[in-house]
DNA sequence: CAGGATCCCATGAGATACTG
DNA sequence: CAGTATCTCATGGGATCCTG
């Protein structure tokens, strides 16, 4: 798709069931794939076991600043959406081993797409931030 | 890139800077980006503005569900973020209008790669999480 | 080693009321 | 019309302690 400027997205573009609904969550599975991929850890974890199985303590250790309680949590999420597999070897001390699934790898190259445009657009997007910023400050301490 | 799979996702093949840093905020342009567009507005927002500019009820009616705090602080967001841009007519009463930048439009065809992923396998996802809910039941009232 | 339990804070997000 | 201000609740996320 690299020039293809006039392609026109699917989703994008097809009717909104408009009134947006909002029941229970979400309802559109494309904000439903974006909030539980946009939390702070989970591409990272995806990112890692889309390498290679990982051990608990091998993620914990390299993605360092993640807490146990959150590296669990996340796991299991994505454990739970049919993303990653846990294998448990019955060894002693236990070892779990954790690998993306499948469904878990597809979802790699999208989720690559996206991240192609955050690294081109990244200082884009820093720019307006410090100029927006610099034209309505934040209400904080004025320093004269 | 439809069928190519034999694609290397670049970002997400490349050394991450390991031991990955939690300094302030992100530092990964990639997380960054996700976390922005990942909360329960952001794309229902892009999606409407990527077809026409709109005023700022107009969206609180389409979107329906979103109260005008957010619908305020998600436009302020974008806006900042140079993703979307403002344009207030001096006329009584006052008309606002929103549109998505050059840069905003650049994020449209990403985001739909991703939808269209979440559009194939959302059924798989629900799926598994129901499985996954069957095996091990959430800590509820339990009917007998 | 892998993870559960608990406590606590920061942010997301809805409701309502008020205004230039 | 297009917001701002305030209040309140739910969730995300970190720290610490405990266990099979």
């Amino acid at each position: 798709m690299s020039g293809t400027n006039t392609h026109v997205p699917s989703v994008l573009s097809a009717p909104l069931p408009s009134p947006v609904p909002s029941e229970e969550y979400d309802a559109c599975p494309v904000t439903d794939v974006l909030r539980r991929v946009g939390d702070r850890w989970t591409l990272l974890i995806l990112i890692l076991l889309g390498r290679r199985p990982h051990r608990f303590n091998e993620l914990h250790r390299s993605v360092e600043g993640i807490s146990q309680r959150m590296l669990t949590r996340t796991l299991r999420a994505l454990e739970r959406d049919g993303l990653a597999a846990r294998t448990v070897y019955p060894t002693v001390p236990p070892s779990v081993e954790y690998d993306l699934t499948p469904l878990g790898r597809t979802l790699l190259n999208p989720l690559s797409t996206l991240a192609d445009w955050a690294v081109d657009h990244g200082a884009e997007i820093a720019t307006a931030r410090d100029r927006h910023d610099a034209h309505s400050p934040p209400p904080s301490e004025q320093s004269a």
